[in-house]
DNA sequence: GGACAGCTTATTGTATACAAATGCTCAAGG
DNA sequence: CCTTGAGCATTTGTATACAATAAGCTGTCC
């Protein structure tokens, strides 16, 4: 994306992930654009993007508003997340080299370091993982399973739980990875969607267990 | 949409599904302003929607094309389509109640009206088929989901292979329907998802096909 | 006192002008 | 003849002005 188009994006969505502009507030363009620095042009770009994302919702009328995630509204996210997930990481086993296999052994080696660090390497260990993923995602072959994943704003969700994850949590999580790695050595697709699913799943459960009974934006902010 | 907006995106996307923007051809955003009658701004809203849908693509200088769809992609398209409406079906089976179990008896009724006219009215089949799904992904209560399943362009593709349909697959098309309902009614959500999917997986091979061998959109033109 | 109509104001939609970036052409030099 | 670089043309990105539309408010009528 293009400069200022680029700003007003990464600058609407941290304003609503950081509770900046609470759930439920209206988001008037012309507002918006001055707090980003640029116009009102990339700024109604950028809420498009943000309403595809299911950040931004719009009235009848045309109008947006930050949209308030209920913790069901994240479950389901969590719950498509491991369908989509896991059905690439099926595809992906169909399709792995020994090129890739051999890049994700590494990348895992670099994720293991992150986590043994004293203390752990949370922004490390994240970028690591999202690495693995988009990976697999990119070993999956399916444009569309990309185009749809992409939507689902997984990476603010994740972001906010890993810093609830102890060692013992992230070793758990790079166990899986390693596990998703024999499943892809052995080119057994179900292993792979089977453990991708465990994986998240598991990750919803942190993420329930740390907001329980608050709203899911609320809830990461004030924890 | 708005009035410029909505007639950009109807008309691009007609041009594109018509076959006469064809596949590859570059996109320029002054040139569809012309053929919409509108300006260059509700084209590049028109043309960010399109490329959420994948029937656009953009290049890494920012440049729009029509994109080209193998039948690789259209089977994905399909694959993740079977994967989410039946995941949809489940959950809707799971929230079922009866004012809308009641509303789907009256609609599969009116459906198989269209398919027992003569000749079968295909395209108020389209559109009953259409309503049905609609109402069981309202019922899933899932707004992501709804989000996910919006971006997948099934409708032209749908639309594309009912042409090929003959009564048989019509009549086929209806019984799954009212097996559907059944699974509803017994509330059994794994019954309801394996007949989504196979009701879609069908649709997929009576795709495939009619255009086998052939790229998916130029296939559907000239056959 | 309540409800409704019309006006005022706020907000979004559209068009257009201009800026920036990309690709292309053509010419010059190796 | 191929390569390379500069300038030009084309295309997209951004800003701004204006138009359309919806919301809110006020005053009047019942």
């Amino acid at each position: 994306m293009s400069r200022a188009s680029e700003r007003a994006y990464s600058g609407i969505r941290g304003m609503i992930l950081s509770g900046e502009l609470p759930a439920g507030s209206q988001l008037g363009e012309e507002l918006l654009a001055e707090r980003c620095g640029v116009s009102r042009t990339p700024v109604r770009d950028a809420l498009r993007r943000l309403e595809g994302e299911l950040l931004v919702k719009r009235n009848e009328a045309q109008r947006s508003f930050v949209a308030d995630w209920t913790l069901g509204d994240v479950a389901d996210a969590f719950e498509l997340r491991a369908m989509l997930e896991s059905h690439a990481a099926r595809r992906a086993a169909e399709r792995m080299d020994e090129v890739t296999l051999q890049r994700l052994r590494v990348l895992s080696q670099v994720i293991s370091r992150t986590v043994q660090a004293s203390p752990p390497d949370v922004a490390g260990f994240l970028e690591g993982n999202r690495e693995f993923h988009a990976i697999i995602l990119e070993t999956s072959q399916s444009r569309r399973l990309a185009s749809l994943l992409g939507t689902l704003v997984e990476q603010p969700v994740v972001w906010r739980t890993a810093h609830q994850y102890g060692r013992d949590a992230l070793r758990r999580s790079q166990s899986e990875h390693d596990e998703l790695i024999a499943a892809f050595a052995r080119r057994d697709g179900a292993w792979a969607e089977a453990v991708m699913a465990a994986h998240i799943r598991r990750a919803f459960h942190a993420y329930a267990d740390a907001h329980q009974g608050l709203s899911a934006i609320d809830g990461a902010r004030s924890a």
